[in-house]
DNA sequence: CACAAACAGTTGCGGGCGCAACTGTCTGTC
DNA sequence: GACAGACAGTTGCGCCCGCAACTGTTTGTG
C-alpha cells in the first residue's frame, strides 16, 4: 500500500495538493488572461462580471458574488469600471430598489460575443493534454471538492 | 457523444474549468490558511517560504521562486519578514556571494515541526471527499496539467 | 406607524502585490 | 585587467484588494 499524496509525515510541497492547486490555478489564469488583458484591457474581475452578466442575460451584483465567490467590493469595483466603459448598464429597477440589475450594452454584447469562443478554445487547448478518461476523472474530482467545500453555485 | 465540459459554443462559468480551478484554489487556500494565519501570524508567502526551506533543509530565494512560481519580490518580502521574526537566518555564503542561502532557526524549526502535521491533516481531510479511485484520477489530471503548463519543479 | 434588524451596494483606509529599475556579484570576451 | 552582459536579490511606485464602516432600502415585529 503506497501513499499516494499526503499520507506521509513529511511535507513535500511538490506533492501537496493545496499548493499544487494554487500554482495550477495561477498558471491557468495567467494563460487565459492573455485573451482579455492586453487586447481588451479587461482585468480578471471585470472578465468574470462580464461572463456572469452575459451568461445570464442580466443579473445583480449579489448574484455575481454568490456564483463567483468574489468579495463584494471586488465585484462592486469591477462593475463600476465596466459602467464607466459602457460595457454594461443598469436596468431601471424592479421591485426592490436596493438591487441594481445589470445587463450588457451593445458594445458589451459584442465584446462578450468575441470573448466566449476564445475562452472556450483556450479551455479546450488546456484540457487537450488529457485523454477523455483522464479528463472525466479529473472533472469528477473537481466536482467532489467543490461540493465538499460548498462552492457549488447558488 | 455528449460534450463534457467546454465543448459547446456557449460559456457556462459554472462548468468552465479555469474559473472552477481558481475558485477551488481560493477556497482550499482559505481553508488551509486557518492553521497558520491566525495562530502563528504567517501569511501565505511566508508559509510557502518556510515550507520550502524546511523541506530542503536550506535553500536560496531563487530556488523558492523556481519551485513555487511566486514572483521574486513576493519571495523577497516574505524572507525579509521571516528574518525579522528570526524564524529563518542567512547562511554565511558559499562560493557565489550573490546568493544568500537560508535555513530555519531553532524557533523556525519548531514552528515548522508544528505546522507540517496540521497541514497534512488538512490535506487528508480535504481529499477525504473522494474515493481512492477518484483521488487517483484527480491527481493524474492535476499532473497532466502541471506538465502541460511547465509547472513541474525545477 | 415606528423602529430595529437585515440586506444590496459603495467607499475610506491600510496592506500586499507586480512592474521596473536598482545594487552588488559573477562570468565571459577581448 | 577592463568592460559588457547576466544573474540574485531589493526597493520605489502605483494599483488592487479585503476589512470595516457607511448609505439607502426593505422586512419583520410590536
Amino acid at each position: 500500500m503506497r501513499a499516494r499524496s499526503g499520507a506521509g509525515t513529511r511535507l513535500r510541497l511538490e506533492g501537496f495538493v493545496p499548493f499544487r492547486l494554487n500554482r495550477l490555478a495561477a498558471g491557468v489564469s495567467g494563460h487565459l488572461a492573455e485573451i482579455y488583458r492586453g487586447p481588451l484591457a479587461l482585468e480578471v474581475p471585470e472578465w468574470r462580471v462580464m461572463a456572469t452578466v452575459g451568461e445570464r442575460g442580466g443579473c445583480t451584483a449579489q448574484q455575481i458574488v454568490a456564483s463567483t465567490r468574489m468579495h463584494k467590493t471586488r465585484v462592486s469595483r469591477a462593475i463600476a469600471q465596466l459602467l464607466r466603459r459602457r460595457l454594461i448598464a443598469r436596468l431601471p429597477s424592479p421591485g426592490d430598489r436596493r438591487e441594481r440589475p445589470l445587463r450588457l450594452t451593445g458594445a458589451g454584447r459584442r465584446m462578450y460575443a468575441r470573448l466566449v469562443p476564445l475562452a472556450l478554445a483556450r479551455e479546450r487547448a488546456l484540457l487537450g493534454c488529457m485523454s477523455r478518461g483522464e479528463l472525466r476523472g479529473f472533472v469528477t474530482g473537481l466536482a467532489r471538492l467543490e461540493e465538499s467545500l460548498g462552492l457549488k453555485n447558488r
